[in-house]
DNA sequence: GCGTAGAGTGGGAGCGCTCCCAAAAGGTAG
DNA sequence: CTACCTTTTGGGAGCGCTCCCACTCTACGC
């Protein structure tokens, strides 16, 4: 791997690399850049040079020279604990990292959570220190993607805020992953379906609430409002939410939670009031997370394609940079269903 | 063309601060890095033009005259789903965060899984693209560290590969960690206490078999080989250790696992075989992750401070960068055991 | 009063690249 | 063979900063 090298000073630049291939400056750093206006002979010498010196450009030299970093942001906004969550965040980076990696861009990652990182933050997109920024989970009332959009810089973000964006969005279907879960309750033979839902300012929150409820209209299902138990994501706000249920609807044969963490609080209670999971309550939960997997019993729930999300932004991204504008595409993935021992 | 330049648009520059509080560019430049060579007054006027013009440092420009590039690489092994898994990745790159708040140093998040990764990733930190790397999950045949050392890059591991390191290295207290945990079975009365471990070849499971050991001793209590279940750190693997444990010594009547995650394994047999948890069998994990939270019953847990890990790492590794030199410190973080229902 | 040591300051000389213009080289038609 | 295009090529002019040398200005000693 290591070719050993006696250089006399430090790393080869490209005049370097020009002088051995015997070609000028200007034409080396076409060749490196893959310009077409070279010919095929001068772009042998400087590729065998290139070889042969074992060179990389020089990144800081050519972001001076051009105006460019090769390198965007992945904005996290480590206050929300949710985010943070398994598999959220890993499973992000490493769709974006796949997407990167056919590239020669760089990922930084910014914690922008505390008034004080935001304000760098902005600092950092306003010099330029990036070509372009991925944003996720952001808030309803997050000034970021104005902020971002005011200043023409290249910027996708995941989960979306509302129905319109200033901003490209990558997003999975929250209302066809709700729909179809309610819909697998109502094939199992269930009538009291109840929900428990995130905080409704979140706009996933509330598209999984429309598919739910689409779902039970869908099947002339009783809407009773009773059903809907409001909650915020927390383990504890399900328990909570489930109690209310329980009270307000006794009769309640299933549960369909917009998260798992969620549907892990819910389980409790249903644990504690003696309903067995699934013969009494079928439960269905959102995510498919580590949670779902290790329940006891196995939580069905609604996996989301995060990789694939985090590899879609990067593409958009990528392109937005590239110039090819798309103006701002909405892009919406699927999910799917895991079925397991909980309903 | 000599004619003083009037910019309309764009980033002001060090020049225009410099013009701006009536001083010249270099005294500017001192003014920004701190130097203790300006007078008050100087440095006032010169704050007060920044704040004016709202001037922030180019780095490109920074980077190419000063031959550093404020930027520290985490190096990711993408390939291991292990370090991916909740809470780990989010946890370091929580503290690591935390740790570079204060300066003004960038993170690259570099997945270096395949060969070809790990190609490009060497010829990053050649041509110095970044003034130090975090190392996280490093395998015991792990080029990179050497290399590392060898070009003389500032670096920092965590989680090492013995017990003597080229590089510094920051990892948890594996051994009291796992001894604290077979103290705790010990005091609950348990007699016959089995491990499960990972793969030896990782120094970290072999110091957690070294302190099951070491309190297995200390108590008096029969060290029998037949006790000890070496796995892989998979669910299946604690499954498959556990059902070895049982037929080897059916009167078990508790389990250490080096991981939360082969815990569940076995604790999905323990529950097959009809042993209660904890009245037959008490189980004790490591890692205190959500499956561990999540378990049924609740598992106790040894947790390790890995947010805390992500700091220290990069708080040595910024004294390197800063060439204060204190010969590869090799710390050690205390663990914590989180005991609920399984034990 | 003259010298001398700092402290404080200005600005030239790059860092290694991209951009772009002008010159060289090669092709084609008349 | 000449006039005129069209590639292809070389290299000057920066990009915005840090480093460092030389210079100015003070304060102090004798």
């Amino acid at each position: 791997m290591t070719v050993a090298r006696v250089r006399s000073g430090g790393r080869p630049t490209l005049e370097e690399v020009a002088a051995r291939a015997g070609v000028g400056r200007g034409t080396a750093s076409r060749v490196i850049n893959g310009s077409p206006r070279v010919s095929a002979h001068t772009r042998e010498a400087v590729e065998a040079a290139v070889a042969e010196l074992g060179y990389v450009p020089n990144r800081a030299a050519r972001a001076l020279a051009g105006n460019r970093t090769d390198a965007i942001a992945l904005v996290v906004p480590e206050s929300e604990s949710r985010f943070f969550a398994e598999p959220y965040f890993s499973d992000i980076v490493r769709g974006v990292g796949a997407a990167l990696a056919e590239t020669d861009m760089q990922l930084l990652l910014t914690l922008a959570g505390s008034d004080r990182e935001r304000r760098r933050l902005a600092q950092y997109l306003t010099a330029h220190r990036v070509d372009g920024v991925l944003l996720v989970s952001v808030h309803a009332d997050d000034p970021l993607p104005d902020l971002l959009e005011q200043l023409g810089m290249p910027a996708v973000m995941s989960g979306r805020r509302s129905a319109s964006e200033p901003l490209a969005a990558v997003d999975s279907d929250n209302f066809e992953g709700a729909r179809s879960a309610v819909d697998h309750l109502i094939s199992r033979g269930r009538r009291s379906i109840a929900t428990i839902t995130g905080h409704l300012d979140v706009y996933g929150a509330q598209r999984r609430l429309d598919g739910y409820r689409k779902a039970v209209a869908s099947a002339g299902l009783d809407p009773d409002e009773r059903l809907i138990a409001p909650a915020d994501f927390t383990e504890e706000g399900g328990a909570r939410a489930m109690r209310d249920l329980l009270a307000r609807r006794p009769d309640v044969d299933a549960v369909f939670a917009a998260s798992d963490v969620m549907a892990a609080g819910a389980r409790q209670v249903l644990r504690e009031e003696g309903r067995r999971i699934p013969d009494d309550v079928a439960l269905v939960g959102f995510d498919d997370s580590a949670v779902a997997r290790h329940m006891d019993p196995a939580l069905t729930s609604v996996r989301q394609p995060i990789e694939e999300m985090g590899r879609e932004m990067t593409r958009v991204l990528l392109q937005e940079i590239a110039g090819e504008d798309l103006e701002r595409p909405q892009i919406v993935l699927p999910t799917e269903l895991i079925v397991r021992d909980s309903s």
